[in-house]
DNA sequence: CACTAGTATATGTCAAGACATATACTAGTG
DNA sequence: CACTAGTATATGTCTTGACATATACTAGTG
């Protein structure tokens, strides 16, 4: 499980409790490339603790609740570094929107050109706040600081790349619209106009 | 689910069986963005089928199983038409690998480069693929035929920019480490200096 | 003749993730 | 004083998706 392997990255850092991991990690640190539940997150520490890849000790706080800090083990360090290594299986691009496009061809000129801008804006909101936090995080010149802000990098060269296709999409089926407009007989060919020589059309 | 609307634009395309939708459909036209396992598929038409949003019918064949074949109901059509215009929220980006290069600080240079490599030339392999199908199915200038288009655009997109961030990465990490091979001794570290923890020294 | 591949549908089971809720205490705000 | 937010851990449950297996018939290959 990569949440496993990514909460083992975290403890080798600093020892910490489920809370700091989700609230100081997960929503923050490792947001752009990964999230995860309070829940999940709890659940998988247990299992790791069950593995013996991590271990637990509670401090007892009186005005708050005990807290339960995990730090990783010998044998959590090794199975990090063996799998750090190891080839990963590109994932599959997954994408809802792209489901849309596909079978938007019965939506109205206007409210596909809208999806699509909205698309845009939305792309653009989290390009914008990528850059934002690639610049103030962007001091460190040793290895751990650098891996972080490539994590960043490959965040923004994502939504870059997707507001780009967008732009040129929406300038593609504008043409298109265009052209339709100023062709009457509205009747979008999927094939090539009769015209072959071979085989008759009985 | 995108699955269910997925399989609703198809079968609005053309009325076919679970098996058809898994071979001709999400094996080849949709694969570059979505994927779907065969059980998942007949699932899912159950469901829809409850939900009167698909009808099937049951051909007999004689040297083969029946073919249950479904077509899309008149609510079915309504009910994609309506989700093709709705705003579908950006999927976050989640990519293993991101981990597994956020936490390689620990990894021997070779490693680290190595995997750098292996992804990039898996993402180019990927890359190649897609440009040969866009060269394969780049006649036809209907809307349907369009959209089919920029749906391999996009995922062309999403890996030319996943190996252009590689090749930077590669280049960055490639100079931080000569850099480093020319400053022997102390390396900047974020946490406690590492000490061999073995304790009794001989 | 045994084996394999293809056509076709269906169920069982498990992991990962998302969402809701329970518990319990404190501190600050209106 | 009531309410809200923060700290902290934990369980219940559902959906999506992945993988395995069952069934059943035919055609081709070694």
């Amino acid at each position: 499980m990569s949440l496993e392997h990514a909460i083992l990255g975290f403890l080798r850092q600093q020892a910490m409790t489920g809370y700091d991991l989700k609230t100081l990690r997960f929503d923050h640190d490792a947001q752009h490339f990964w999230t995860a539940d309070q829940a999940q997150i709890y659940r998988t520490l247990g299992h790791l603790e069950n593995r013996g890849l991590v271990s637990s000790r509670v401090r007892r706080q009186r005005s708050r609740p005990d807290r339960k800090v995990y730090s990783i083990t010998p044998p959590g360090v090794e199975e990090l570094d063996r799998w750090a290594a190891s080839p990963a299986p590109l994932p599959p691009l997954r994408d809802p929107f792209l489901i849309q496009l596909r079978f938007a061809d019965h939506l109205p000129d206007d409210d596909l050109l809208h999806v699509l801008r909205e698309r845009r804006q939305a792309m653009q909101q989290r390009l914008d706040s990528l850059r934002a936090r690639a610049f103030e995080e962007s001091r460190g010149s040793g290895r751990d600081s650098i891996l972080h802000q490539l994590t960043l990098d490959a965040a923004i060269a994502d939504a870059r790349a997707g507001i780009d296709w967008l732009d040129n999409s929406l300038e593609t089926l504008s043409a298109l619209i265009e052209q339709e407009r100023q062709t009457p007989g509205k009747q979008p060919r999927l094939f090539a106009p009769r015209t072959d020589e071979r085989g008759s059309t009985s």
